[in-house]
DNA sequence: CGAGGATGTTAACGGCGGCTCACGCCACTC
DNA sequence: GAGTGGCGTGAGCCGCCGTTAACATCCTCG
């Protein structure tokens, strides 16, 4: 082919085809040579791209949780909280539909970064579960913020089971699991 | 310490130490020496007690799918498909809080397993998702088999979660999680 | 008490995999 | 058209890790 489309960003293909192997395999189990022949390249070729295999695991993930606490934090502040709530649901069901694959490397593979990456990551997830757990304790008020925060993470749970399932539509998987995290939070009162 | 207690099986330490080790940092990225290191032997003298690092994984992975398919066979088959529901529930919340490195493995290093074992886990697997299919289907007769498998897996999701999560105390968690699970799943009758 | 088997140890091998290096192309610009 | 810089390749180094081998120890039993 004569530079058909000049890729503009190599980058995101890398990316994109190490989340799918990382997903599958997980960061261990896939080589540098595994990521370059996903895209057309082949090997050390990544180099010209990324600092090294961490680094591509380290932009991924830290890409993920800044995401979801962006995403997270637009949906909440409303007057009513239940409203917040169904907003909150709503957005991660969408981003663990669309990307399963990040979903299931952020759950799996975050031991496998440096501490400094890796601290960074963390507070973002913190971060993104105290927005739920503040929209739980308004809804419920004297709801303690440790029951919340296993509510919440309860919850994530079962929204990001998806990619373990055998796929509906799209639109009745969305569907679905909204009802259900709703339903699985309302019993949160006591 | 001259033979204070001749340790009786090794196998099983060592099933447990690995167990730990592979839910934290994937079966790859757990070396021989750690899992010796783990329990007090180093290095090779695994080799004594398997034929070799997958093979602990192996029986690891096919140990879990029978219990949990031996003990959700035997909780249902009552007159009341709620009832036979309600038990499974607590199977699987009691499970998961009692085996969090099992539940965390099982669900994250299937795909480091030779085809053999593999294919033997994933149709334990399967037939234990039925088993919940199956009762689900008589509790809400008209309900999809598809849509009820996606119910299951999405109720399994939220009971796994318990490894990530901030402890309450036992009994709180096993309640807290009960009374979510059974609330999400009362929502797929659609 | 001496043979044997279960359980460990250390040393060493062999392959794999991440990473570096030296080099080849183009595309674009003075 | 020669220089420059982005992008890719193939060869090779080096360290890690699963596995094997050769050798100790100790308990058990005839």
């Amino acid at each position: 082919m004569a530079t058909p489309t000049r890729e503009p960003n190599r980058r995101e293909q890398i990316l994109a085809a190490a989340a799918a192997k990382f997903a599958r395999y997980g960061f261990h189990g896939v080589g540098i040579d595994d990521i370059g022949a996903a895209v057309g390249i082949s090997g050390p070729a990544l180099y010209r791209h990324f600092r090294g295999k961490e680094a591509v695991l380290a932009e991924m993930l830290t890409g993920i949780s800044d995401t979801l606490l962006a995403g997270g934090r637009e949906r909440v502040g409303g007057e009513d909280p239940a409203a917040d709530l169904d907003r909150l649901v709503a957005w991660h069901v969408g981003f663990a539909l669309g990307n399963p694959d990040l979903i299931t490397v952020q759950a799996r593979d975050l031991d496998s970064l440096g501490s400094p990456d890796r601290n960074r990551v963390r507070e973002r997830q913190r971060a993104y579960v105290e927005v739920w757990v503040d929209v739980l304790c308004r809804l419920h008020p004297g709801l303690a913020r440790s029951t919340a925060r296993a509510a919440a993470h309860a919850a994530f749970g079962l929204i990001n089971s998806t990619p373990h399932s055998t796929r509906l539509s799209s639109g009745a998987m969305t569907d679905l699991l909204h009802r259900m995290a709703r339903a699985a939070l309302a019993e949160v009162t006591g």
